[in-house]
RNA sequence: GCGCCCGUAGCUCAACCGGAUAGAGCAGCGGACUUCUAAUCCGCAGGUUGCAGGUUCGAGUCCUGCCGGGCGCGCCA
């Protein structure tokens, strides 16, 4: 159990012995003032129309009962009717302790519970990845590895479909570059839809060099099949070694074709139709989605017998389900916000538990380049790829930036700021940190994992304000893994390096004093190893040298 | 028009599901390297948390109404 939760059960138990009262929930925080201890909880104000007494009486009541805790040194009452505590130095040294025996697992726990399925990224390979789609990934995986080290089982997937009429267009497309080419002509019947953009030039190319000029002289849709093969493996290729680029991996990726050839789509339309949710109307098939919190009823099955996209994907969460996950957890661009509730409405109709699907969406980025919002749309080919960007900024920098805020706040990318100001960019600055704590062990000539345990000596205050962030991180990663988000792991990764600098400005770490050097030593060790797990949860290196 | 999301320092963003004096970085100004990396540290300045009400011991956070921005509202995906 982390610090807090502790603390926590000291003040639940001192609740019960002095007043016969069991709370729940009991709220325990870091003040941001260290004046307010370690640890403050506001129980007695929270819970006064239980006690039924002045917040401050009672308050002073708990402190007392808790004061003889070997947990804390001393407590406090403060202000309305707040407890501040403040830690003994043996808890410290314990915590210390536990952090440097766990090493890279600290902070960590083991999977335990029903597996997660976090499906993110899922662009159809119809092109190159964008930066909006770079900060999914960048999210989701961080997601992911937060969730991980949260103890969750975390399986990863991109679902993708490379059939259908945006492929047969994309094949379309390819096309006309290739025929042109060879000076011939690639009649479409509607140009509508069509896609743009530089990279289709590039696989015309590549497809040619493959084919020569033979696909020109078979049967029209033999040749757009073989085509749209090509293209959307080689968009696949691409986007896969973007991925790998920025250290985002995939357990499976999922084809929605295989839906079909499985026979799951028509089994759940059959279902959806069995549960008496399907109604005809004007020549199609619609699912009463209103029913289950839907604005209006989707059509699910088009007046010309074929599905529409609602069929697969409702196929492919109750997939996850019969996987035997027990969340799924999807990650999408905002522009899709209109598809969580029309799909949770699919599999609720299914019989799936309401919260079964858990949708984050990812807010549009905004791309500034020149003082200016520079518009970008795969159709019309304007586009800023993400690995335009990696070259331009660095895959660390690009990590960093992306789950810095919060992935429901909209993001306005400034693209002449990150490259010009890269060098200023935080990510540095918590990367520095390690790679100060590198240096100093280098210098030492020791290693890092077996430094030895911290002496049992008096933390000055720089020192014990480093410890106190240090034994935060289990706390930070569980809250972070618990409400979906990544974003306080760079916030508190910036708060541990501004202690850790703060310390290294007043402290020499290679003093002459024994006890002194090894406890400094100790502390560099256990900072130095939560940099690197929590710079790990981001996909961020963590360099020994700058 | 209806629904969801967002408005916090000049800029980019935090604020631990209602707590104490709203915090960081960048930009600006002024200081600190003969000692383990100055990509650092210290200080100053910068705010009516979009506006107006409400709920209560207490609101950036919850409720209502406005204002401004984004996204969605296809027999497209």
């Amino acid at each position: 159990m982390n610090l807090e939760g502790r603390v926590a059960g000291v003040i639940r138990a001192a609740v019960r012995d002095t007043f016969g009262v069991e709370l729940n929930g009991i709220h325990v925080e870091r003040p941001g003032d260290a004046r307010h201890g370690d640890f403050a909880t506001n129980v007695a104000l929270a819970n006064a129309k239980v006690f039924r007494r002045n917040p401050r009486e009672v308050a002073q009541k708990i402190a007392d009962a808790t004061e003889a805790e070997a947990i804390v040194d001393h407590v406090e009452v403060a202000g309305p009717g707040f407890i501040n505590f403040w830690l003994s130095p043996e808890t410290l040294w314990n915590e210390l302790n536990g952090l440097l025996r766990d090493g890279a697992h600290y902070g960590r726990q083991e999977p335990s519970g029903e597996p997660v399925m976090l499906e993110f990224v899922s662009v159809n390979p119809t092109g190159p990845m964008h930066v909006g789609h770079g900060r999914q990934a960048a999210y989701g995986d961080s997601l992911a590895r937060i969730m991980e080290a949260a103890g969750r089982k975390v399986s990863r997937e991109y679902y993708f479909n490379d059939g259908g009429n945006q492929i047969r267009l994309f094949g379309e497309s390819v096309a006309i570059r290739y025929a042109r080419m060879h000076g011939r002509e690639w009649s479409v019947a509607d140009s509508e839809g069509l896609y743009q953009g530089d990279y289709l030039e590039e696989i015309a190319r590549d497809l040619d060099s493959e084919y020569g000029e033979r696909l020109l002289d078979m049967e029209t849709e033999d040749a757009l099949r073989e085509i749209s093969v090509f293209s959307t493996g080689w968009c696949m290729d691409d986007i896969k070694k973007t991925l790998a680029r920025v250290g985002v991996r995939f357990d499976r990726y999922f084809n929605e074709k295989s839906l079909y050839e499985s026979g799951k789509v028509e089994e759940v339309v059959e279902q959806l139709r069995e549960g008496g949710n399907v109604y005809k109307s004007e020549g199609a098939s619609w699912l009463a989605t209103s029913r289950f919190g839907d604005d209006k009823d989707r059509v699910l099955v088009k007046s010309d017998g074929s599905y529409t996209y609602m069929a697969p994907d409702v196929a492919y969460h109750r997939d996850k389900w019969d996987r035997g996950f027990g969340t799924a957890v999807d990650v999408l661009g905002a522009d899709h916000a209109g598809y969580p509730p029309r799909i949770r409405a699919g599999l609720v109709a299914l019989g799936l538990p309401e919260d079964f699907l858990d949708v984050e969406l990812v807010r549009l980025v905004k791309l500034i380049s020149e003082g200016e919002q520079v518009k970008f749309s795969k159709r019309a080919g304007h586009i800023v790829t993400l690995d335009e960007l990696l070259d331009e900024v660095g895959e660390d920098v690009a990590r960093y930036f992306y789950v810095r805020s919060s992935h429901n706040t909209e993001m306005n990318f400034d693209l002449d700021l990150a490259i010009k100001q890269s060098d200023e960019n935080p990510v540095f600055y918590v990367q520095y940190a390690h790679a100060r704590i590198a240096s100093i062990f280098r210098r030492a000539e020791l290693d890092p994992e077996t430094v030895g345990e911290i002496p049992a000596s008096q933390l000055a205050p720089e020192e014990r304000a480093l410890a106190m962030e240090l034994l935060d991180f289990p706390r930070v990663v569980e809250n972070a893994a618990a409400s979906r988000e990544a974003h306080p792991i760079p916030t508190y990764l910036e708060t541990l390096a501004t202690r850790f600098h703060q310390f290294y400005t007043v402290h020499r770490v290679l003093v002459d004093d024994e006890e002194t050097r090894q406890r400094r030593l100790a502390l560099c060790a256990a900072t130095k190893n939560v940099l690197r797990s929590g710079l790990d949860l981001l996909g961020v290196s963590a360099p020994e040298k700058m």
